[in-house]
DNA sequence: AGTCAAAGTGCAACCGGTTGCAAAGTGACT
DNA sequence: AGTCACTTTGCAACCGGTTGCACTTTGACT
């Protein structure tokens, strides 16, 4: 069917090996035979297989990406997208495929961390997901197949072993916090989300700390918990409006929960930002989508997923194993206009 | 390193051959063998190494799927994404797993259409992509890859001759515009984008088809062209405000653009759905993320994924070429508060 | 002319599966 | 015991690359 290397051999008069150092740039090869080679090559619109290349190489150039299951469900599933195509461009830039997956199938109920492993199907896996049980832990340690955790990393593994990159969610907070308190708020409503994501928890840290270090005292009437998304957030003013109307501030740790809060105050009349200032977290596309403009932090897409790739790029050229890294990147305050920063 | 069957052959005393055939579950052989060799194979924990089993069989066991380079800029990728999850859900339904891919690697500016293809990475090609040049065309349908257009095809080649799945544009159109029209509403605005996208302008020739069949005459003064995008829709309301102020109703053809258009006027203290109603299109998620909540017209995502892939599952299974098909399916309206309908 | 290192190329095995075909085994029946 | 059909298994080639090692060629130097 398609142009083989044996092919090309046949024609040039060379062995296959010849063909194959050629094609690859080796080096004990003569220019003169190279360059032959690669015109034949051309002219016959050789392409490499793939699997018999990877079947001798075990080499895929493919990595695997691994979700949690929640994600489409996942209010900030924008975030994720948007985090998704710029993963996707980074490894572009390797010519590396990707290859996106949750961690079971639901259908055939089998691991797919387990499948993209054993099978040799991915040279590199970046997991977004903290649920992980020992076995599949175990597997991927024995795999040698490098990995690097991304925002989360599962309980079973200590921090210290494994390659993660993250955000810091506790200066996160405290940025969103120091600014209302800059601008004025001494009553700030928090609004965070249940479950047991850490980020969350540590947004929540960071915007008690601002309080601390400006002298503002802590109230946890002031914090409410919902659950990413923006009914939740619509909700939560129509069930505590008595104590929305004590404050002049909130910090929402998601835009989504910004929004319905935005909307609800609307309908009740209260003025974004004049009436009360927001700021929310993750800096989605539709920030500026809507009225007020959302002041929020703002993740740095672009860096978390250049600085993932790079990093699993670097493990999966490595000769040797290398000894684990944590990295850890800045969130910014992007200030817009439902803070009322821009009114002053 | 892994398990080989070749592993399982010594330990089972069998040759490779009929350990293959075992965990293929051929039919040639005894249930007894099978289940013993089964067994081996479960404890060593076997998984067969794609790569040698893609090379010797030509099925990979993914299928690529090809997006419009500007599909991030795209304001309406909320839609495209979340119609990417549901076809990974289709696709995992059969073990399959899926490469995204833009048509060309912007930074070694190959087509990765044609690297998907020669290199034997895919089994089959779902394409959201309308331009197309001869060469990759001719590639296409030389290396006998099936392939299906999803929403677009090329304009080089017959629609009878391609497999392709879409949804009726115009119907879409109507629906929208018969609803209005419905509701009382005998001036309204239409709201479509510029460029060559014929869904559009079907979107559009919907419109003009159903004030035809309720003698309203068509008024090209409300015919404006925006981008997709939010800034548009709520930059079309300032610049043409005078013409705003004579209708009562607007079809906008992206959701999006609806939101822009809804901001604005409620900027110019026109209330939506009581002092203008509106309908857009696509149904985003982020519909009942907004108040009033956006009628619209959802095009049914779990039944584009579902048919696109029964339809390329199919292709690829075939022994056979199959006679191409094309595949219709119908835009639903779904009614919300932003059209007025539910406040009567 | 003879020696020898360096450069260039080919042989053959290997990666880990699949599969057509031949051979061996089984059991029923004459 | 011999024949025959059918079931079960093994041999060996193949998929299309890569690569260690051995061999040949080349040319500089004694």
């Amino acid at each position: 069917m398609s142009v083989t290397i044996r092919d090309i051999a046949k024609i040039a008069g060379v062995s296959p090996s010849t063909v194959s150092r050629c094609l690859n740039d080796s080096t004990v090869i003569s220019e003169k035979t190279k360059k032959r080679i690669k015109q034949i090559a051309e002219e016959l619109g050789f392409e490499f297989n793939a699997n018999a290349r990877s079947l001798s190489t075990s080499k895929t150039g493919t990595v695997g990406i691994i979700y949690p299951e929640n994600y489409t469900e996942l209010d900030d599933n924008l975030y994720f997208n948007s985090l998704h195509n710029q993963l996707r461009d980074s490894l572009e830039r390797e010519d590396l495929d990707l290859i996106a997956a949750f961690p079971v199938n639901k259908y055939t109920n089998k691991s797919n961390i387990q499948k993209l492993i054993t099978c040799k199907k991915v040279d590199g896996l970046i997991i977004v997901h903290s649920k992980m049980d020992t076995k599949t832990f175990d597997l991927l340690n024995k795999s040698k197949i490098p990995y690097v955790f991304l925002h989360h990393f599962p309980e079973i593994c200590k921090e210290e072993d494994v390659d993660v990159v993250y955000t810091d969610h506790f200066i996160g907070g405290y940025l969103a916090t120091e600014h209302l308190i800059n601008m004025g708020h001494k009553k700030i409503i928090c609004v965070s989300t249940m479950g047991d994501e850490d980020e969350f928890k540590l947004r929540t840290e960071g915007y008690k700390k601002a309080l601390l270090d400006y002298n503002i005292e802590y109230d946890d009437k002031l914090l409410f918990y919902g659950d990413h998304s923006y009914p939740s957030g619509y909700r939560i003013v129509y069930k505590n409006f008595e104590v929305f109307k004590g404050v002049s501030a909130v910090f929402a740790q998601t835009d989504l929960m910004a929004f319905g809060i935005m909307d609800a105050l609307r309908e009740k009349n209260i003025k974004v930002p004049n009436d009360m200032a927001i700021v929310g977290y993750n800096d989605i596309e539709l920030c500026t989508c809507v009225k007020p403009n959302l002041t929020t932090i703002h993740q740095p897409r672009e860096e978390i997923a250049h600085l993932t790739c790079e990093r699993l790029i670097d493990l999966m050229n490595a000769k040797k194993p290398k000894k684990s890294k944590k990295i850890i990147i800045q969130p910014r305050l992007i200030i817009r206009d439902s803070c009322g920063a821009n009114k002053i």
